[in-house]
RNA sequence: GCGCCUGUAGCUCAGCUGGAUAGAGCAACGGACUUCUAAUCCGUUGGCCGAGAGUUCGAAUCCCUCCAGGCGCACCA
């Protein structure tokens, strides 16, 4: 509709530019809002303001103008009208509105969907958290943000894939089954110092009372290097287990787990190094190898081979990248946690010198969680084994309502999440606000099959133009323009606004329910309106599917 | 010290990339269940958009300078 608004808009100002009724000018990108206020009108384009500061001329004039010389062949526009300092506003005919639901019937679940993406391979990178300990509080933001953002680019026609990257070559890992051997000597009785670096959750405990259900005490005696390399491997998985299971009942799930351990394969990060070098992008001082990452407006170089041989994390890190744009990916998303945030110039520097565009690699930051328990800062470390986990969030709070937070701000702004509030408020949170909707219109289908024998209509069979309230129409228009908000969200990469269309939907909904009967005596009414609600439920559907929580048939 | 993020109603946050009178939810107050689900609705109160200058027809939005909070600034990941 916008589009075609725009065209109209367009097509008058090229006429009467041809006709030189307008001064000289080069024809602007032609905007078109949804005004604040209905008063003024269903759009409003601002092109003649825009051309006035061009042409010196009063922007009402060009605007009527404009307006005079518009043509209107497919008899959409009721009326114009030209407001304030030379707004040009559009009123839509309200049949017009109306075939909005024939479209909705017509595409149910595909309602919204389109093919901006044209196919293009992304990926989608996120949580990737060590498997060191369970997920806590903070990992799930991130991991709610990619799930939906992956959703949210399928729906607009991108071929999406998830990866979860597994640090498992590095010394936390090592540290991890540090952690597990002096647990299991403890257990077995000896009387162990704690160094900084181990973990102390419980769960270590948990992996070496198993290993020594398992296998006994044979790794008291046992070489020491060996074991711990052993004892790293039986944790990570099962850690990694776990990760998984918590991350599913949280509805996120992977296309590809990528361990780390496969970069080296084949000497592949040594042969990267050698062919940057070549190109001059990496260099030695004699101890130690560097990354000239000021090249590309880093603020300094970056060590990628230790003094002691060992290549760094981040070497390891261009090559996964590499890795990736190597698998065909045109474009690739990362969501990390802000904390990291100072690491961005490194890895852009990183993927240019492999000759990639840094607009293809996206980095998004997910703020941190502040975490409170009754307003007063919960400490949290995985080292100390004093968190909060997912596992935790889900029992208390449940899957959709979690979900639903952090769905709600934008992913750059901070987010106290404090446990007892969310506890006492699950019952008033917005999620159950838009569910209720789902499930009222539910209902109120069932109980008009059920009890009153009237079957679901179908387009053809309704008389549209019955729906002429006011809280009708504004359903009508306010769902028609559901697919650019999936749009403009999927373009922007903010999921947060699917919810606030959704709470305004639900909250029209509900205006509509509490004002009008659906069902009642006037049976081409009670029709008309069983389809309205149909088509509204199929929008809230269909939204909630990409945030990846439930829209029930009754609460 | 340098860099990134944030600052909008008492609280938690939106504000569609520069538009018309800045909006929701919660909290507070007053109303609506003999009715398709009251987990709902209707109404009232509440604002110097952190501060100051600038850009233009027009600024919460863009530029500059401050102030405050968070997070980074490793041969850790």
């Amino acid at each position: 509709m916008k589009n075609k608004i725009s065209a109209i808009i367009e097509k008058s100002v090229n006429f009467c530019a041809e006709q030189k009724l307008l001064g000289a000018m080069n024809l602007p990108y032609i905007e078109v809002d949804v005004p604040a206020n209905t008063d003024h009108g269903d759009y409003a384009s601002n092109i003649a303001l825009i051309l006035a500061s061009g042409a010196k001329q009063n922007p009402r004039k060009i605007a009527q103008i404009i307006q005079e010389n518009m043509a209107d062949p497919e008899n959409i526009i009721a009326r114009t009208q030209i407001a304030g300092p030379g707004f040009l506003n559009f009123f839509i005919k309200d049949n017009i509105w109306q075939q909005t639901l024939q479209v909705i019937e017509e595409q149910k679940e595909n309602f919204g969907r389109s093919s901006l993406g044209n196919g293009k391979k992304v990926q989608v990178e996120f949580v990737s958290a060590n498997p060191t300990g369970p997920l806590h509080i903070g990992h799930a933001r991130g991991a709610v943000v990619g799930d939906v953002i992956t959703n949210l680019l399928t729906t607009v026609g991108y071929a999406v894939d998830k990866e979860y990257y597994i640090n498992d070559a590095g010394n936390q890992m090592n540290n991890l089954g540090k952690s597990v051997l002096l647990r299991y000597r403890e257990l077995l009785g000896e009387k162990i110092e704690f160094p900084e670096t181990c973990y102390r959750g419980n769960y270590i405990k948990d992996i070496a009372a198993n290993v020594i259900s398992k296998e006994g005490n044979i790794y008291l005696a046992a070489d020491e290097g060996k074991t711990i390399s052993y004892l790293t491997g039986i944790a990570g998985q099962s850690i990694l287990k776990e990760i998984q299971d918590d991350l599913r009942d949280f509805g996120v799930t992977f296309d590809h787990y990528f361990s780390e351990k496969e970069l080296y394969i084949n000497n592949g990060v040594a042969n990267l190094l050698e062919s940057l070098r070549k190109k001059n992008f990496v260099y030695s001082d004699g101890e130690t190898l560097w990354f000239k990452t000021t090249d590309f407006g880093d603020e300094k170089d970056r060590v990628v081979i230790r003094k002691n041989g060992e290549p760094t994390y981040f070497a390891a890190d261009i090559s996964y990248h590499q890795n990736k744009f190597s698998r065909g990916y045109e474009m690739i998303i990362d969501i990390w946690g802000a904390d990291h945030h100072g690491y961005m110039p490194r890895l852009w520097a990183g993927i240019q010198s492999l000759g990639y565009d840094k607009e293809a690699l996206k980095i998004i930051l997910v703020q941190l969680v502040n975490l409170l328990r009754d307003g007063v800062p919960v400490a949290m470390s995985t080292r100390s084994g004093e968190f909060v986990t997912l596992r935790e969030v889900l029992d208390e709070v449940g899957k959709d309502a979690a979900r639903y937070n952090f769905l709600m701000r934008r992913s750059d702004s901070h987010l106290d999440f404090d446990l007892e509030i969310a506890k006492k408020q699950s019952n008033e949170n917005p999620v159950f606000y838009v569910q209720y909707a789902h499930a009222r219109i539910c209902s109120i289908l069932r109980m008009s099959q059920q009890e009153h024998g009237i079957a679901l209509p179908v387009y053809k069979d309704i008389n549209p133009a019955l729906l002429n309230e006011p809280e009708e129409m504004t359903l009508i228009k306010f769902m028609s323009r559901y697919p650019e908000v999936i749009e403009g969200a999927a373009k922007s990469l903010e999921p947060h606004r699917i919810t606030f269309y959704l709470n305004e939907l639900a909250s029209v909904f509900h205006s509509f329910y509490n004002k009008n009967k659906v069902i009642s005596d006037n049976r081409e009414l009670t029709v008309a309106r069983l389809f309205l609600i149909k088509a509204i439920s199929i929008v809230l559907g269909n939204a909630l599917k990409i945030l990846g929580v439930n829209a029930p048939d009754k609460m």
